[in-house]
DNA sequence: TGTTCCTACTTGTACCTACATGTTCTATTA
DNA sequence: TAATAGAACATGTAGGTACAAGTAGGAACA
């Protein structure tokens, strides 16, 4: 299975960005003598460079060319690791605790966001995170069942949820999207993270996807607001990752 | 100068969307019924619909047909605007209260963030922001005086000030870098959002800069956190800098 | 009853033409 | 010399055709 020519050409031309054979803000071919190049039509070529330019690779000026975009900051401003990784990576002493796992049915939410059927089986793993000795951040994964049946028999007090995916279920996380939101720390949250009511907690909602865009994992969590800031690039030109918006409520603990 | 035939199309399939004609996981018409509704070739409807699926309106499913997006996370590829264009763009009428604006002398953050010198002048912004009639936010701007001079005669409850920069002072904001944190309310900003007391509230500290690199403004923020949630994308493709991360204590009110 | 196959319909890919619009540079003109 | 007009070339828009590929439902058959 060959892939689509469009893709060949948006690949080729991708290579040569990220060997560095076409610097940052040097001028492609103009589509007419890419056409030629590469031997197919315009129209595929056009296709080819609008997926590059919605990937934030290349930008168009009308009347003058196609440019390599210049990155001040890297490209993907931000990466997906797991916890665990993300803390460890900088150095930090990492724990959890969990306080629950166990396999549950799908709620219309859980539903909506895995892409499962009400009433599904689901995994939910609700873990309290420590970095160095301190509770830092708690975290509710639910991840569809039939993709890690007999995850539950993992430690996750001791093993980290995405290793056990890769190498366990070769589920690999490749993008997620995420809402930030704050709250006031409701008294079960604040005890569990010994913050003194009221506090204010980071909420975040994230969807975990795979490279072949299935929905891995939904997770809540609250991350203490005096040890931990989100921190995002945001570009004028490219397609950007960061917005303001307005959505529906951040749904209370449930039970 | 009227639009592109194609944009008045995705705009028209937009404000159905809007205006709930189509609800969340509607079906559209087809590609050729689109066509002929309204007069224009299938490509034209297919640029059309290729926008809405990049803005994450609709998703195409191969051979069975376009639908509305149900995700909870809409797939919203902003770019780096001033808070009127970001919710202008969204429908949403903006208005905006001066609380102060004058001249003030940079103290050591000040100086070290806008690159300037200690106690060189800055201009300072203080606005609350209106959305839909209710303050929604609290914008404090703080630009070196240098790169703006007499700009403070403009008035900021009608004018953005990202319009007023690039218009009358030539700085197109290009890129930023800005975290996100949760705190509580303070008394004044409750009182000021109209909020009750305990509120949490999303704090966002802005770092604005040109394509030069040159920074623009420093922007400390508080958003209701009842109203705004942040949205981000995350990718696995690379390795780089990560997301979450311990930074410099943000600073309270100050006076 | 249950399975298979075919058909109709959908989106996806690929090519073509034509003209509009914006930019840049060159040659002509005042 | 300086301004202008135009040529050449870039991307943008809009239309056409044809076929590939995926899906769903109904008809035919075992």
């Amino acid at each position: 299975m060959t892939k689509a020519l469009y893709q060949q050409v948006a690949n080729s031309i991708l290579e040569q960005i990220q060997s560095g054979e076409l610097q940052p803000g040097a001028r492609l071919p103009s589509e007419n003598a890419l056409s030629e190049q590469h031997q197919v039509g315009r129209n595929t070529i056009r296709h080819a460079l609008s997926e590059l330019t919605v990937k934030g690779y290349v930008e168009s000026v009308h009347g003058v060319g196609t440019f390599v975009t210049e990155t001040l900051f890297p490209k993907t401003v931000e990466f997906l690791y797991g916890f665990s990784q993300e803390m460890a990576q900088r150095g930090k002493n990492v724990g959890s605790k969990v306080i629950e796992a166990k396999i549950i049915q799908a709620d219309p939410l859980l539903a909506r966001v895995l892409r499962i059927q009400l009433g599904a089986e689901v995994v939910f793993l609700n873990r309290l995170r420590i970095v160095d000795g301190k509770p830092a951040a708690i975290e509710r994964a639910y991840l569809p069942h039939t993709f890690c049946l007999g995850i539950l028999e993992h430690d996750f007090s001791r093993e980290s949820l995405y290793d056990v995916l890769a190498v366990q279920y070769n589920m690999k996380p490749d993008h997620a999207e995420q809402e930030i939101g704050a709250e006031i720390a409701t008294p079960q949250v604040a005890a569990l993270m010994e913050l003194s009511h009221p506090a204010a907690v980071l909420v975040i909602h994230r969807e975990t996807r795979t490279a072949e865009g299935r929905v891995i994992e939904y997770v809540e969590s609250e991350f203490r607001s005096d040890r931990f800031r989100f921190y995002t690039n945001l570009k004028a030109s490219a397609s950007s990752p960061t917005a303001i918006f307005q959505r529906f409520p951040i749904k209370s603990e449930e039970e």
